[in-house]
DNA sequence: GTCAAATTGTCCATCGTTGTCAAACGAAAG
DNA sequence: CTTTCGTTTGACAACGATGGACAATTTGAC
């Protein structure tokens, strides 16, 4: 691997030229900078990273902690808005990986501080709460908060989407709604009923005893079979709803398998909206999804800027709350 | 953020035996060593991986490059395999994202030489041909190949997976069976089907002479109307199979769009496999599919255990075949 | 030829860590 | 009390890049 030293001598000067050449283009000769531009391109260098940052103080780095990254696209989406953004700054990112306990946070808080990581981006898979032990460097949540400490936060905003669904199912005619939610743990869960709520007391429509039901109740990872489950004895009751509010893509899809089952046609019989907009779902099902489409890409790069200010120096603990537009396609319709 | 000299000055020892004590814990008395552990704990040291780095010549760094890895969970799961395998050895992982071809292979790879990677993984999201001008880092191909190049690679055993295929619907009397492809710029598509065929042939069975037709035309990502107009168009015909062989996931999750909404039963009408075990899918459908499960994880793992010993100098440039399981659900049963 | 300005080189220092070598220490043997 | 050995410890250099201070060189203008 070449190195400066290499560099200049090829280019036959100084070491001191060749540093001046990338990094204060001003006061070298025409011919000067032409000859070491040659020899760094012949050369294919680039400057040590490790030994900037030890030079400058500043490492470029920033630590991600995830807790299930890998599984949900959604997370994933995170991480890439964020990488994103690292990349724009030529920063680069530390990806802790938290879904085994084994390696829990403590070994990774370690690896982040090995790598002198400038700041700490945690980021959930669903908008929840979190423990959190401060650590001693800057951070910003992402789809999740924390009340034991005070900390900038990005987030979906829960509430609004939950607003748009309940407008455009109550504006289409639906009366019998039920929000079929994710476990209510799940801070997300609250927040969208809330808006629901709103949505029927602005359109001056009474609210239905039974808005709510619970489509998971445990707090890990979402279960296939009792999502299904809770679709099926829904659609079996006889008062069953005219069109059913999922706390994600993969609930709205458990609800077209019961539906299937039950020989209701989507959305003819029933209309179903889902939540996160996972393409794979939304756009895989038939009748494609009607879905709130969570910006979680623009969440990272959001998170990261807000980081970046952070490390700044600036920035007080702001709450940001994204909204995500309501994705109407085939799965939704008047009510009969 | 604390350095060996805050812990030296603490512990009231010189740099160098901090060092000693952190790296060669033999030749340290007891007392200072003691001591010299009191002050790291108390300030929360930890060594500079880049200093660290830098005087040692070995930055512990690898370089992933991949095409689409945020979008498609099974190349996600390569990329936690190779985190895997290098959090073992505490080293740690430049990813490159090559989606947008703006910041293509060029500005990555560049990257990549900034961080003194020692070793570069190319990882791609569908097995196929990639062209690549070969890098001056010991390179490992995952889920891909190049004819330019003589590079280790590891690939799933896509032969294998079609015979496995192939013998349990035969097994199970199906005859009329459709291999639904992938694109057939996808290696994959023609491997799995030569398996397929090897199934028919043990089995003294004729080869069909319709047994392949593509689900997918385009090089591009994934198009699901494509492969649920093919999957419609093939459950129309008046001869139309008994089982259906799908290139992946999302593919049977179109033929279970377009058995419904035909009318068809499956399994009992139509038994379908799948290709990747993504459990969105195979476990979200109903009924579950059966489905050849991809190791990506394992691959992942095995092409960083391969990169390491390239690194370390051995290593000819092997193929390493992986084989992944057929997992038998519920959308398979016997012939009718 | 003289002077000023622009260009380039030398030397040292720094970031944090660790290997080399030598110094200081202790203890045991004479 | 001195010698010698072995153990423990510290000073220094080096990894690669870069900045400051300053000197040496070239270039150009008058």
């Amino acid at each position: 691997m070449s190195t400066i030293k290499t560099v200049a001598a090829r280019a036959g000067v100084s070491v001191k030229t060749v540093s001046r050449v990338l990094n204060a283009p001003a006061s070298v000769s025409e011919r000067t900078h032409a000859r070491v531009t040659a020899a760094v391109d012949a050369l294919n260098f680039v400057p040590d990273q490790r030994a900037q940052a030890m030079r400058s103080g500043r490492s470029g780095v920033i630590g991600l902690l995830t807790d299930v990254a890998a599984s949900t696209p959604c997370s994933i989406d995170i991480v890439r808005g964020v990488e994103e953004a690292l990349a724009e700054r030529k920063m680069s990112l530390l990806i802790g990986n938290m879904e085994n306990r084994s390696e829990s946070s403590k070994s990774i808080l370690r690896s982040f501080r090995a790598g002198r990581a400038e700041g700490v981006i945690y980021a959930a898979t669903y908008h929840r709460a979190v423990e959190f032990e401060p650590l001693q460097l800057p951070t910003v949540l992402v789809n999740c908060y924390t009340s034991s400490a005070s900390l900038p936060t990005v987030i979906p905003d829960e509430e609004q989407g939950g607003h748009s669904v309940g407008r455009h199912l109550l504006e289409r005619g639906h009366r019998r709604i039920l929000y079929l939610t994710l476990s209510p743990d799940v801070a997300a869960t609250r927040l969208r009923l809330d808006g629901l709520v709103r949505a029927f007391r602005e359109a001056g429509i009474p609210v239905p005893d039974k808005l709510a039901r619970p489509g998971q109740s445990g707090a890990g990872p979402f279960v296939q079979e009792e999502a299904f489950a809770a679709a099926l004895a829904l659609l079996s009751e006889k008062d069953r709803p005219s069109a059913v509010f999922c706390g994600n893509d993969e609930m709205a899809m458990q609800v077209y398998n019961a539906a299937a089952q039950l020989g209701l046609s989507i959305p003819r019989d029933l209309s179903v909206v889902g939540f996160d907009d996972h393409r794979h779902f939304s756009e895989g099902l038939r009748p494609s999804l009607t879905t709130v489409a969570l910006p979680y890409i623009r969440m990272g790069r959001l998170a990261a800027e807000i980081l970046f200010e952070e490390v700044a120096g600036g920035g007080a603990a702001t709450i940001v709350r994204v909204e995500g537009p309501l994705i109407v396609r085939q799965s939704t319709t008047t009510a009969a």
